[in-house]
DNA sequence: TCATAAAAAGATATTTTTATCTTTATATAT
DNA sequence: ATATATAAAGATAAAAATATCTTTTTATGA
């Protein structure tokens, strides 16, 4: 339901809040490669990404992206409205155009708690306890998660 | 979340419960005319609805789409994965690769009982059903439902 | 039998999304 | 200062989804 990029742009990020430091910083071709994901696609995400203050870069020799203090608060849902426009979730399942109370697509009903409960979930959840919870599920190899695809 | 096909699809179904009868069938430009939407596209999706026996459909003079016995049984759920592929509901919300009970993506546990019901929803939703409660919710004008877009 | 109207099938075009490539700007180290 | 490594920006390409156009098949009515 989310686009490529949204994914690729939450899998980068958790890449980088688990491998970088001010002192480290990570290129994009190296995360790409960590995460195996397309590197140019992912450099033009990363850019959004830094425009809009959710994670940090610079420039020149020994740059790259990074997690500064003003990054820490952000959030999954910050990620995801940054690159995909979150108005996707408040449209209606279906697409049904005056699709209200009122006037409820068949999904209605059913849609409508779990997206208020999703997006309540996508506000409260970050970026950091994210990263959190994928060292632990770090069950495989330590490549933990090029499991977003 | 639908494909633009299938919402086209359940629409021109809806509409040609509601529209049509055996002496009375409707051709893909009528259809797509009154639902605004692109009659070319419609006329592919009508084709595979057709093969799939969710709607039926004569050549020639007087020909068109309509709605026999065989096709009265059909849900919704039948009509998206005829034109979607319904396994779109199953994956992941994420689309995390190893999404599962033990290995939760954070939309996880809240996505899996909201597609649970959808699912059951879709599969009891007759058309007829649909049809009708569209009926009752006319409205606007008589051009009912060029409500999906 | 023939002309016609319509779906079916196939081919092509456009748009959007995803992916790649090239150039420019900038920070760092020498 | 200069060379270099890197992000930023811009341009282009490929793939997928959506939309259109053309030809073929088939049922109907004259």
């Amino acid at each position: 339901m989310l686009s490529k990029a949204s994914k690729y742009a939450i899998s980068a990020v958790i890449y980088l809040t688990n491998n970088s430091t001010i002192d480290k910083k990570l290129g994009s071709k190296e995360i790409a490669e960590a995460i195996e994901i397309p590197a140019p696609f992912l450099a033009k995400t990363l850019q959004q990404l830094t425009k809009k203050g959710i994670i940090s870069s610079i420039k020149g020799p020994h740059g790259g992206f990074y997690l500064s203090e003003k990054n820490t608060d952000k959030t999954l849902f910050d990620i995801i409205d940054c690159v995909d426009d979150i108005e996707k979730f408040n449209s209606c399942y279906l697409s049904q155009n005056n699709c209200n109370e009122n006037n409820p697509c068949v999904a209605h009903h059913i849609y409508a708690p779990f997206k208020d409960k999703l997006i309540r979930k996508l506000k409260t959840k970050t970026i950091i306890e994210m990263a959190e919870e994928f060292k632990q599920n770090s069950n495989l190899n330590n490549q933990i998660f090029a499991v977003l695809t």
